[in-house]
DNA sequence: AAAAAATAGTTACCTATTATAACTATGTCT
DNA sequence: AGACATAGTTATAATAGGTAACTATTTTTT
């Protein structure tokens, strides 16, 4: 820590022409977090497109997607498998009985839990809505060949199935 | 759509057996949305370790970056290279000016622009945390080999380049 | 040159997401 | 019975992020 410090030289006109606004050959250009976050940001704003019709957000969807694919699945169930907290699936349920997509069944055996179902408008909906959401996959990623998005796809599964602590 | 179809028969009990917490051979590992998201979750996570030491988040990497790569960026370069809004790219800077890590200049010729340059202390930080981020990503992605990552980073790249409209 | 429009940055505010802690009800174990 | 564990809930707070409106400048128009 010298004392002399002129670092950026305040005299000087900062901006002289503009930058580019894509920014290419950066160091941030080899960051897979960033790439990941850019890219996530891209297709959900595809996905929230697809989904505006019917108010469903992607937290809802996945929720329904594993119910659908496990009737009677507890809430604690789900904040595993979704990797959330117990209080998000509490409002999310809320959110989904409310609109009357869902409903929770006391179980007999526990009656600390509920087992979680769809109603028959959740199970129809779910089935438009998987629908949607694949076709929202393609249009956000149509820069991608069919066999790019499938290994891309694996490779995400790859990244995050192998969860060595925490999450 | 018959009539009889008593969905989830609330009878039932709902939970007899513990479900699986890693979910497989379900529709939601077939989203990329959903494969996308997680896998961010957890670069994102091994990220946040990496950082907590120098209590720097990604927003605040990403602009250190970005200003490193172009000194004397405007705040509205800024808030378009990254895709963040002009009010987001106000409290960036301020809290990387309080820390004394960057810098506003106003600009001579339109005084009505800053530039942000990274002060001395703030280039130091800089090239330590570029070393960290490498290796944060390295870390979070294990389970890749070196050719993977690198497939990943390139379709993740081309998934977010092409940005057809709005962001 | 004066008025109008555009631009860079800022401030205030509002909403959604997500995490934390504490509480209730029920079940299990000794 | 008593201690402990678990499922769900409530309340609360931290945070990201986004919109609208304001100030200070610059550019454009007349």
């Amino acid at each position: 820590m010298t004392t002399s410090k002129k670092t950026p030289s305040p005299e000087q006109t900062p901006l002289e022409e503009a930058y580019p606004t894509t920014v290419t050959g950066l160091v941030l250009e080899e960051r897979l977090g960033y790439a990941l976050r850019r890219a996530q940001l891209k297709v959900f704003k595809h996905f929230d497109e697809a989904m505006r019709e019917h108010d469903i957000r992607p937290a809802q969807f996945s929720s329904l997607v594993v119910i659908e694919g496990y009737p009677g699945v507890t809430q604690s169930n789900l904040a595993q498998t979704l990797s959330i907290d117990p209080p998000r699936v509490v409002s999310l349920i809320n959110g989904l009985e409310e609109r009357g997509l869902a409903l929770r069944v006391r179980c007999k055996r526990d009656r600390r839990s509920h087992g979680i179902f769809l109603t028959k408008t959740g199970e129809a909906l779910v089935e438009r809505l998987k629908g949607l959401a694949e076709q929202s996959d393609l249009e956000a990623t149509q820069s991608l060949s069919e066999i790019e998005r499938r290994q891309l796809l694996t490779l995400l599964r790859k990244v995050y199935a192998s969860e060595e602590g925490g999450d």
